[in-house]
DNA sequence: TCCAAAACAGGATGATCATCCTGTTTATAA
DNA sequence: TTATAAACAGGATGATCATCCTGTTTTGGA
């Protein structure tokens, strides 16, 4: 059978026998959860290829230093995560408050269920790293600005429709992110996450 | 002159020469200063000696462990920074509310005047060094708690002298300090101490 | 089929790090 | 004074770490 009926370069179709990007992914997958649990400077890299199950040449091929890796991780999944759990919720809700407040309800059932705290993936590696190198500090505010951002707009979105007339987006967004982050910084130090549902109800009734 | 006169051996006069307890007091003050600026795993121990101008076997004669250090600069000056800039000052307030304000409009106008922010002391070690060591994370938490609970009995004060009959203690407090820690996260990330101001009048208007 | 580049394998390397060890000095108590 | 322990000095040591280097295999296009 020949090659030639389906080709389409132009498409570029990647076709791979095994894994499509599977050793970039793999790592990863790996060093995201190290970074998450044990932090950047404790995750060596021989513990990640050991874990991930690729050879130093593999890594060293995807990601030259240990510092390109953590910035991908930065870029693909601690981003992603904080669209995933966050701005996307937000946007879908019936309005921002309810986005926020439901945001809250669902990390907090999730941690109790699981039984224990490792804390905000952002909040995590924006400690460790913000003051270590210009690179990942701008990574990581620029991750957090959108955050914002995304909370900031629904609100405003709310207000085009007659509502939170007294709020203001900017101020609004802040607290609710920084409450966010201070909240999950206690339950992980408690390893309790009490404190997160303690937070929602103050920010309720205050 | 002979040193039999003023001698009280019961009191313990700790009589020294030079620097009372110099050696490790310096050693703290290299320390305490380094894990907030580098952190934990990025402070060597050599760095430490250099700074602080002490041989490795003085080191090691205070802090047998990198990680007995840690502990120190967490008990003598993490939980007293923790005291000073926001227990005293809270306990000393007409009220709760305006300490909570006071705390929030220091603490901005400082790190504005500074031209930088290095982040929450408590904050910062907690989250590299909770899930690292059961002992750091009972410790880092105790210093929360206890940080919590002067703001909530607060409140309770402001109770019986007529105020604040809506509010619960333990919530307020737990938001005041998740507000703070979070918007020092991000201003520590931002380099940006503005998000502290739009979180403390987000507070106020909420 | 053939070739060039990418994708890996696996060990080498030099630097760094925390800890420990052997002396030497200093202070305290008898 | 003298004995004893604490307070230091300074280098040794073994482990660990990130990076690099030399090959080998695989892939995709001509």
């Amino acid at each position: 059978m020949s090659a030639e009926i389906a080709a389409q370069p132009a498409l570029r179709a990647r076709k791979r026998v095994n894994d499509p990007e599977g050793m970039r992914r793999k790592v990863l997958d790996v060093a995201e959860e190290s970074f998450q649990a044990r932090g950047y400077h404790a995750s060596s890299l021989g513990d990640l290829m050991a874990a991930a199950g690729v050879s130093g040449g593999a890594l060293h091929h995807h990601f030259p230093t240990k510092k390109a890796l953590a910035l991908a991780v930065i870029d693909e999944r601690v981003a992603a995560a904080v669209e995933e759990t966050w701005i996307v919720p937000v946007q879908a809700a019936a309005s921002a408050r309810e986005g926020v407040r439901a945001v809250f309800e669902a990390v907090a059932a999730q941690l109790e269920q699981q039984g224990f705290v490792r804390g905000c993936p952002l909040n995590n590696l924006a400690h460790e790293l913000s003051l270590a190198d210009p690179d990942f500090r701008a990574a990581l505010a620029g991750i957090f600005s959108a955050w914002r951002q995304a909370i900031a707009d629904k609100i405003s979105a709310d207000q085009r429709a007659g509502r939170e007339q007294g709020t203001d987006p900017q101020r609004f967004a802040a607290l609710a992110v920084a409450t966010y982050s201070g909240a999950m910084s206690m339950a992980k130090t408690a390893q309790d996450a009490t404190v997160l549902r303690d937070c929602l109800a103050a920010l309720g009734e205050a």
